[in-house]
DNA sequence: CCTCGTTGGAAAGACGTTTTTGCAAACTCC
DNA sequence: GGAGTTTGCAAAAACGTCTTTCCAACGAGG
């Protein structure tokens, strides 16, 4: 108020500077054959003024929305990994700060709908966290001619594809080696029915290590909604065999809280009598269990960052440096594995 | 591949439709004078054709992002209220479709920074959750003259604003009502330290509450981190007091998770040595503790939406319906509060 | 001195809409 | 049947940037 505010466009900039917008745009973008001293002329001048370039008209010019789309493949008509909150959040904070820092920003797609070619949102690109088979989203979007980064594979893609993962097999196989160390002997795995590349490699991971021990492979799958009641149930039943494991690894944090509950239902005591890991969705929610939980870290944030990044690339660059990402992750070992 | 897929605009559906653009966007858009007979026939037309306009284009022509930002107040610098990731995620969720459903895309700001009208994304309106007070963001962007809702309202706040809002003082009446009629006689409210409106609400109406019936209050404030250790520690405090509680209100779910563990721990019996309500922020999650709890429920999709639905009044209408929007909650009585 | 290549920069078109203005044709009214 | 008024639609100007094209000045080579 008082002041007239007037946003600030290239016109501006290039009377401040004495040249033409051309010579401007120019300067700002590298383009064109202007020498080191004007360009940096017109630079500080930019600045001196404030000047943003206008992104809406940045965009038709150059024909992109400026928009990066951001989804949780559906399971049946799931509305949202509703148990995965925290491992989503996380990721989709990540994802969003990498976009903005390149120029884009990220849109939640509250649903399929939202992305579809036809009749969602109009976006540059889509980032797709874990992809159940035949994800019908992912097939609209590619055929579309929209770039797609899925965070985890699709299962029984043919095509080649754009992602970023764990490497599930080597993180399955460190944790379970970790529970052998701390003195089990009979390991079961907790995990759940979903189609998607993590199960997959997870379950796959367990058969092999068990293989290769000769060991019989204890293998549960807790109902899909992942609460802490359907691991309460699986637990339950596990610890009810007539030779009940003495280690459990839950794929889902919320399970093995459940777990945690039936163990002391029962009158288990963990770690003493019953050794229990997870894989982490809430960085803190694991160490503020009682007892603490073992776990192993996905480094969501790491996911939701690589995976924007790719997708910018995917966007930007003729040929991307690389079409896969694998994020490190990490064994946390704490109080429920024993030896704190 | 193989067939052009030329993105059809507005001139497409003119030639197809033998008239001029601009009849096509006035048939389109409601304006201009045209008999409804042309207007149909064009809207036929580009139906068929399947057009779609282009949004980067209409924003630049009325000067707008077509971007809603969303952003958490940040209470110090606290990386995202990472206690309520269900409640937020249900408000976001909510709030985008919203958005979409309205031509906008609502973007995630993973911090103040990214919606800072000098340094951030341009944005035409903002969604701030839950504002502290003096939140330098809300300052900043109402002085850079962007619409701005609150859920939640900004404390201390002069200026008038526009916010969406529970009727808390009426929600934490019902509630107190409800533990009374369920036989307490001493009731105390367990809360965080936050200085956001619903905080102060709560404490008021249980102060007000109180005094109406002569009662002493019973008020603690957990560490502001909110998580279920926090509430166990209260809970604790509470329980070895020389005149302990026998009914327990909690704010937020993670406090009344730690509560009950506390309460176990002790040999407390829930409900029978003490009742025990909480506000949600997961709408699973109460019914599936153990006992299942009595919850305050908060709406927080519809918080989302009416929030998201306000900003576009806002920035579409010069004299929005409203400015203030109340949100309906609903006590969910459950196991914890005796007869189920 | 003339030609040619290079350098610095400006002019103008384009992106796909919306909006304003303009202008005939078709009515209405006396 | 002429003067106004309404109706139906088109032409053109924006919106703010990027990009292509073009031109002048300058230097070098013969």
């Amino acid at each position: 108020m008082g002041t007239p505010r007037q946003r600030i466009g290239i016109k501006e900039v290039a009377a401040a500077a004495g040249v033409s917008v051309t010579t401007v745009s120019h300067a700002l973008n590298g383009k064109g054959r202007l020498p080191e001293e004007t360009r940096e002329r017109v630079r500080r001048i930019a600045d001196e003024l404030g000047y943003r370039p206008n992104a809406t008209a940045r965009n038709l010019v150059v024909g992109k929305t400026g928009l990066l789309g951001l989804a949780v493949s559906q399971q049946g008509g799931a509305p949202l990994a509703v148990t995965d909150f925290a491992y989503f959040a996380q990721l989709m904070m990540a994802a969003s700060t990498e976009a903005i820092a390149n120029g884009y920003a990220l849109v939640m797609a509250p649903g399929d709908a939202a992305l579809n070619p036809q009749a969602g949102i109009a976006v540059d690109g889509a980032i797709i966290v874990d992809p159940v088979r035949d994800d019908g989203l992912v097939a609209q979007l590619q055929q579309a001619g929209i770039a797609v980064v899925t965070t985890g594979r699709l299962p029984g893609g043919d095509a080649p594809s754009c992602w970023v993962d764990n490497d599930h097999i080597a993180g399955t196989t460190e944790m379970l080696d970790h529970l052998e160390r701390r003195g089990a002997r009979r390991i079961a795995l907790m995990t759940s029915a979903l189609d998607i590349s993590y199960s997959h490699d997870v379950e796959q991971a367990y058969a092999d290590w068990c293989e290769r021990r000769g060991a019989e492979p204890l293998l549960r799958r807790a109902a899909s909604d992942l609460t802490e009641r359907a691991g309460y149930a699986v637990a339950s039943e596990l610890l009810s065999l007539p030779e009940p494991p003495d280690a459990i690894f839950s794929t889902y944090d919320r399970l093995a809280f459940g777990t945690l509950l039936a163990a002391e239902a029962r009158g288990v005591r963990v770690p003493d009598d019953l050794l229990l890991a997870t894989t982490a969705t809430e960085s803190q929610a694991p160490d503020e269990a009682r007892p603490s939980l073992t776990t192993l870290d996905l480094n969501p944030e790491e996911i939701g960052r690589s995976a924007a990044g790719l997708l910018v690339d995917l966007l930007e660059e003729q040929e991307p440096a690389q079409r896969h990402v694998l994020v490190p992750h990490r064994v946390i070992a704490r109080a429920s594995t024993g030896r704190p």
